[in-house]
DNA sequence: TAGAGCTACTGCGATAACGTAGTAGCCAAT
DNA sequence: ATTGGCTACTACGTTATCGCAGTAGCTCTA
């Protein structure tokens, strides 16, 4: 059980088989989940990647772009692609870091977090049904994704080494 | 708790701090899985998408792209462009499907099983620290990952209605 | 307090993702 | 057999991702 083996069935080509580990798990449930969540918020103008980082924004303003990149486990250029794209969006505005003249600290703007509460109310409902659909196992799920983060992230800093 | 909420910790930066939400949750965790299997298998010459699609082309030969895209949610053009760079590598080769003559059939040429078998060796280790990582909880995170997948997928076609 | 070595960010260029708008083959219903 | 509506795939063009290489500011050492 040290790699890969095919479908449970052989021959089957069934969208929810997966390949028998962990991480390929995941990669299977994050495409359903981000076509999911694409396709939900999408009149907000926002992808489900922008969702996801406008809410950590939300959470913790002022913000680097180096922490954003440790947090998504993105390389820097994509960071700083982003950031143009939500500074020309108007939704984020850039503002001195006093600890380091490098850097800057990010933030949402008004109209910025106008965009993520409107998107957050058209994701509620797809969230909503995939808790319910989990119904009790919900909470463990959530305890086990985070534990999972934890062993997966633990040998850090893999982003950047994909020179 | 139907919409997303800031970090655990206000102000907190941590990369494994989540979102409070099952969705985020995989969201971060594909993240870092996906930037430590890119690292991982890079000197084969894939990267972590592409190791996994060759393994679902391994385990069941003779899949139509359609097939794939519904497997991993996404767009008929990405498949599209995916098979093209395959081919391109003498890793994939298109055969007649017989039930259907405007589609083909996807299958591992003898030199993508072996770039395959290359990168299922750099990976193996990966997967390894991460199942030690979560010790006896490894069975139950794999069959939760099933549900999860299951609860998410229930709502299927989500793919391609980011029109 | 000089300056060597780091780290934070970014311009640019190559390649990837994927929407739009086709074409070709399938499958009724006539 | 014909045709109207589907579905499978793809060429093309736009935008996004991200490696490379460069600049500016930090920090430590002497």
């Amino acid at each position: 059980m040290s790699r890969p083996q095919h479908p449970d069935s052989a021959g089957s080509t069934d969208p929810h088989a997966g390949l028998g580990n962990v991480l390929f798990d995941i990669w299977l449930v994050s495409r359903a989940a981000t076509a999911q969540i694409d396709a939900a918020v999408q009149p907000s103008g926002l992808d489900a990647d922008e969702f996801a980082i406008y809410s950590v924004l939300a959470g913790a303003d002022g913000m680097t772009p180096t922490e954003l990149a440790n947090w998504m486990a993105a390389p820097p250029t994509t960071v700083s692609s982003y950031v143009k794209r939500f500074e020309r969006r108007g939704h984020v505005r850039r503002v001195a870091n006093p600890d380091d003249g490098r850097s800057y600290l990010l933030e949402l703007t008004a109209s910025g977090r106008a965009a993520h509460r409107t998107a957050g109310e058209l994701f509620a409902p797809v969230l909503g049904r995939v808790t319910s659909a989990l119904g009790p196992a919900a909470a463990d799920t959530h305890r086990l994704l985070q534990d999972l983060h934890a062993a997966v992230g633990s040998s850090e800093d893999a982003v950047g080494d994909r020179s």
